[in-house]
DNA sequence: ATGAAAGCGCTAACAG
DNA sequence: CTGTTAGCGCTTTCAT
């Protein structure tokens, strides 16, 4: 408990024999130094177990090192999986960040902005919903630290934002399934207000025009995010549609509604065996943003919007935005991947 | 893009007509001021937009008000959740954290607890996997930082850790197929190396005896973890011993494979409802960190790990920490929470 | 109740 | 190549 009194550049000086600047300089590697003193500091600082206080060190230089990172709610896993990949990447350009929590509907957001501001952050990162994106991009502004959002759907303007292409995943999946002779593919999940929605749903009918497949509006089902749901939504699909042969699943929850769905009335059928009556029966597509384990065995595509690397996209623009020192507004998509389960 | 210039303490206190000392004490609400001046000093701060740098503050102060919270690797949902838990209580309390991952095996623990400290943080909670716990432990001391680590085994000693109750766990489940009129209840998954598993096999253990059932070695079973596995280790368990009534489950995916299996044989078997086939079957029960979505409607129970509360049962224990500046060891367990589906 | 002044640990000119 | 000397923005005695 004998709390070592904190050993400062003045002590490794001292032990060392030379001034603190000499010391600073070895620290940084910055000016010209000699081997010689260069070593024997290093000795001083290794002997005295000198940590470097980076508060007073960026008290009076310019930037922190440290990145703020603000995410509405760190238990969607999506969002667990971005921050991972932004702290990973960050760390190993030798930031740190900072975490904090702006709240499920982004409530907290500003607030925690002006702190990790107060924390003198060299940036901030926000992912997740925002509640007022323009003021927050204000208050970026004019304090001069740069702003990257990172989120799911596009509903943001006039800022740096990072963001899945739905559109194109909804191709992928839709493209996938006509490429495996699938002709009458139907879409199953999401509510009509929802902006992601629209964006693949976009896609979906792109596709199907384009290899000038048929598009029945009934094929279109909207149902909540709900396993019983969407079992329930699959089934009547199915019952009052029975030439479908794919559907693409808004999510994964859905995805799982529907392959339980399916397993149920393949059970209640009576066929022979799982694995044939699902497989001749309906091919499953989904979308999802990290890959669902439950359905591993599930035979599946997947559009995945990479969340690690979209983490390391943010991270990327970010330092890039601190070192330009320019506040160019970009627009990047991330483009989805294709995974077959089967 | 105007970069204001950073208003500071001396602006205010400029603008206020008072001296830097005072609006220092209006900030921290310290000395005796009198309302008029701390009216103007407000106006001025407000007038200004300024925020206060908290790195010079805490060079002078002692604290930060920023705790290091190392985790293994954030895309682990427990440890996604446990942190979250942890920022949340930290947060409402005033204080920030600093998030850095140790690596999936705790890795870059000792680099990355350097680096907190010399962030000037007034703690740090390590969660997930450590490697050189003891020597961690060693090196906080001596720069006196407190300490506190969070787990889901018990492998630590002599160190501040919070950990959740394996073998409580394990009782309530076993208790509560026994009450539900379970009699030969087998044991499915986990590797025999686990720790973790040798406390909850324990528990399980235990309570037979202690409800005086029978106890067949046959009826534990090893298997990896992973779906197909579970499936058939499931299916090949009960084919040999039909007698057996419920199976608690090692972990959630163990639970979904045996699940899978069952609705697979169920359905082979050509019962007439899938429901009333394993209702009157094989009651499930197993360990989960946090509920499996996946099983919604599947009828089972859990024992869960309350991963967010624990999260602020290690922040509250951080600030303990802190601010009685004692370094008495607590071995803290948290008990889990029993759920039933249905 | 308020002001003056002395640093916290470090960096950044500028001199040598 | 290395030492001297000012501060960075804020807190904190100690006076007043």
């Amino acid at each position: 408990m004998a709390i070592a009194k904190k050993v400062t550049i003045n002590d490794v000086a001292h032990a060392a024999g030379v001034s603190v600047a000499t010391v600073s300089l070895v620290l940084s590697g910055k000016g010209r130094i000699s081997m010689a003193t260069g070593e024997r500091v290093n000795q001083a600082i290794e002997a005295l177990g000198f940590v470097r206080n980076r508060q007073a060190a960026s008290l009076r230089g310019a930037q922190t090192g440290v990145i703020g990172l603000i995410v509405g709610d760190l238990s969607s896993p999506f969002y667990a999986e971005l921050a991972a990949g932004v702290i990973e990447s960050l760390e190993s350009q030798g930031k740190m960040v900072f975490l904090t929590q702006g709240g499920r509907k982004g409530e907290h957001m500003l607030q925690r902005f002006d702190t990790l501001v107060s924390q003198g952050v060299d940036g901030v990162v926000i992912a997740g919903a925002v509640d007022r994106a323009s003021e927050l991009r204000d208050k970026a502004e004019d304090s001069g630290v740069p702003l990257v959002f990172a989120s799911r759907a596009s509903y943001l303007e006039d800022v740096d934002l990072i963001r899945p292409d739905n559109m194109q995943a909804a191709q992928m999946l839709t493209e996938h399934l006509i490429r495996r002779g699938h002709q009458r593919i139907a879409w199953l999940g999401g509510q009509s207000t929802s902006l992601t929605r629209a964006e693949r749903v976009g896609g979906y009918c792109a596709t199907l025009l384009k290899y000038g497949l048929p598009f029945h509006s009934e094929w279109v089902v909207e149902c909540e995010t709900s396993q019983r749901q969407a079992a329930e939504a699959f089934s009547h699909l199915l019952r009052h549609n029975p030439t479908i042969t794919a559907v693409v699943c808004y999510n994964n929850v859905v995805a799982m509604g529907a392959w339980l769905g399916m397993l149920r009335s393949g059970w209640q059928s009576g066929d022979e065996s799982l694995e044939s009556y699902y497989e001749q029966r309906v091919a499953l597509a989904a979308f999802a943003e990290v890959p669902e384990s439950a359905l591993e065995d599930a035979p599946m595509s997947w559009a995945i919007t990479p969340a690690r690397e979209m983490g390391q996209s943010v991270a990327a623009r970010m330092l890039e935005r601190i070192d330009s020192g320019k506040n160019v507004v970009k627009n990047q998509i991330m483009p989805p991947r294709l995974v077959s389960t089967k």
